[in-house]
DNA sequence: GTGGCGTCC
DNA sequence: CAGAGGGACGCCACT
């Protein structure tokens, strides 16, 4: 794909200017530093401010190649300015020079008494750490002002807020720019053009603050997760992406030429068995072969009303034919190598011969973090096979991977929300969780519980975190449907106080239209009062589960800062957190002091919040992610 | 862009 | 009576 020529660019971004009208910030309403006098001028204002918003214009979406092209600033609504630093193309009178410009800034963006509101902050941390600059006073980003106070109202990005609460569609970039694949060609557009856009978005971000600050005042309990949780872990996940982790490229490379012989052959006896050709990646192929051609039983169908060619059902096929295993394999092994073996070598950045993936903070619904481009959260674990994949996250020479997941930690927030006194009993105690249930359902000793049992109970206890019914217990185990819901009356026989904390969080969420973790955050719920039954039960599934996961997600949110907060302080970095995986937290840590700091990541993971039942951290090293665990 | 599927916690 | 497991992201095929 080619880029279209900047001129052509620039005049078309003139015609659509024209047709942008900013009702709030009316155009040329703003300041062009352009001149030494002009510049002296805002750094006083700046410099006088106890609070202002600014927005970093780049090159790029990297923060490790990005460069940064202009800034902007607000110090009150309307009372905005745009500092271009590096426009190739100027139609303006000139520029002030980037590199004293920023030394004269410094002290501004380090002072933590002038506090910062910005629209993805952890996004401009970056950018200014590539110009020396470690950014203090970072006190409102508006995207996770929105989050915390509602998670599940869209998306969050600056054109949605304005959208929402300014009623205004404002001017995105791409009525500007040219964005060709990762590459922004800002600074080849008039500055005067960016200038407009720019200094509309940091008005815009400064308005948005003073509109939903008072609303997060409002609510002490949201307002500490912003303020406790939230904002101080913008710069955490900063410090993470940045870092990197190393990847084994040549190793996954092997790995994939391996999967491709192996993709071929069973490609071959996939057709020889069908006695036809077909896209063994293709549902639709699969499914006329199976039930069309080979006549195969439908033992399920899609949402869609089509048969179904998952791996459930085709395990189920595979008992008796010989087809359906040999596209189970097929379906596995070509996972591994598209998703991951071909993938991740590509996503290596040459500036670190690191791969960055980038967290999210205001994506899920309950609270937890996503990870994109690569997704870092499924890396596989489960098969011999995926665990390969892992084997190719790799520590630097001299360190080693260092791996610490919480141990059953929705269990165990379940056991501190509900209070039941016989869960309790057995996390204080630290019994084996599945085990005492499984005596406790079957009625046995423990030392009596078989594996069969141990495996029934575990998928009760994770059911019952996702609110499953004996349905999908039944199915899950193989077992009836009576037999299965025998289990779960036991269960809360056994366990009452669960039951009670399951109904009246079902009754909490009816009544209010939310629930909450145990730091306050909200998670709204609007279907539990829908009249489409379906939904209304998904909601209510929905509204046992947040608190437990947004509970988890909230402890290991705080173990991060604090953690982040012992590596920042140390004169010499012998250790980085560079991933983190929902309960998980994985370090690279220098050899010479894997013992120390396993002991402390453990004493500070587990000692992020103190609950009715202790927290428990499964720990380990290795040279690779694999052998970690 | 959507649907089906599969990976993770 | 149907549908009956929470939260994510990414790949491929197909439209």
């Amino acid at each position: 794909m080619k880029a279209p020529g900047i001129k052509k660019t620039v005049s078309a971004v003139a015609e659509k200017l024209e047709t942008t009208v900013n009702p709030i910030l009316p155009q040329d309403c703003y300041t062009d530093i352009l001149d030494e006098d002009t510049f002296a001028t805002w750094l006083k204002r700046l410099k006088a401010a106890s609070v202002f918003a600014f927005d970093t214009e780049t090159d790029g979406l990297d923060v490790l190649s990005a460069n940064l092209v202009g800034l902007s600033f607000a110090i009150a609504p309307g009372e905005v300015a745009y500092l271009p630093m590096a426009h190739d193309y100027l139609n303006l009178s000139g520029q002030l020079d980037r590199h004293s410009v920023l030394e004269r800034l410094k002290s501004i963006w380090e002072d933590e008494k002038i506090l910062k509101i910005g629209q993805n902050i952890k996004f401009k941390i970056g950018i200014l750490a590539r110009y020396g600059v470690a950014l203090r006073g970072i006190a409102y980003d508006t995207m996770l002002e929105s989050y915390v106070l509602n998670s599940v109202s869209g998306l969050h990005a600056i054109t949605n807020l304005v959208n929402r609460y300014q009623g205004y569609k404002p001017t995105t970039i791409k009525t500007i720019g040219v964005k060709a694949k990762h590459k922004l060609f800002l600074k080849k557009i008039a500055s005067s053009a960016v200038a407009r856009y720019t200094a509309e978005e940091v008005d815009m971000t400064l308005r948005l603050h003073l509109k939903m600050w008072p609303q997060l005042q409002k609510r002490p309990d949201l307002l500490r997760v912003f303020r406790e949780i939230e904002m101080p872990l913008v710069s955490v996940l900063s410090h993470v992406e940045r870092t990197g982790v190393l990847i084994d490229a040549s190793a996954l490379s092997v790995y994939s030429q391996e999967l491709a012989k192996r993709l071929d052959e069973l490609e071959m006896q996939a057709h020889d068995l069908a006695g036809e050709k077909f896209n063994l990646a293709s549902p639709k192929q699969v499914q006329a072969i199976l039930y069309e051609t080979g006549k195969l039983p439908v033992l399920k169908r899609t949402p869609g009303g089509m048969p179904s060619t998952n791996e459930d059902v085709l395990a189920e096929l595979a008992i008796d034919y010989i087809l359906p295993k040999i596209i189970l394999e097929f379906r596995c092994l070509a996972k591994l190598k598209t998703t991951y073996t071909d993938k991740l070598p590509l996503m290596i950045n040459p500036l670190s011969g690191r791969v960055h993936t980038s967290y999210y903070q205001a994506v899920t619904s309950t609270g937890r973090l996503s990870s994109r481009d690569p997704n870092l959260q499924n890396i596989p674990v489960r098969k011999a096979e995926g665990r390969r994949i892992r084997q190719a996250f790799i520590a630097a020479e001299g360190y080693r991977i260092v791996a610490a997941d919480y141990s059953q930690i929705e269990l165990r927030i379940m056991a501190h929300l509900s209070q039941d006194s016989e869960l309790l009993k057995a996390f204080v105690e630290g019994k084996d969780i599945h085990r005492t249930t499984a005596a406790e359902i079957f009625g046995v000793h423990l030392d009596e519980v078989d594996n069969e049992q141990r495996r029934s109970a575990k998928a009760v206890n994770f059911g019952l975190i996702y609110g499953m019914s004996s349905f999908g217990l039944s199915r899950q185990l193989g077992v009836p449907r009576c037999e299965a819901q025998r289990y779960m009356d036991r269960y809360f026989n056994r366990y009452p106080r669960i039951l009670e904390y399951m109904e009246r969080t079902r009754r909490h969420a009816s009544e209010k239209g939310y629930v909450t973790t145990l730091y306050g955050r909200r998670l709204y719920l609007p279907d539990v009062r829908s009249s489409n039954v379906l939904r209304r039960k998904a909601a209510e599934r929905a509204a046992i589960n947040a608190p437990m996961q947004g509970t988890a997600a909230d402890i290991i949110k705080r173990a991060m800062i604090r953690l982040d907060a012992w590596i920042q302080e140390q004169e010499t970095p012998l250790v980085c957190m560079i991933m983190q995986v929902h309960d998980e937290l994985v370090f690279e840590v220098h050899k010479s002091v894997i013992d120390a700091s396993s002991d402390h990541i453990r004493r500070l993971m587990e000692g992020s919040i103190e609950l009715t039942v202790p927290l428990k951290v499964d720990l380990g090293a290795g040279v690779n992610w694999d052998t970690a665990k």
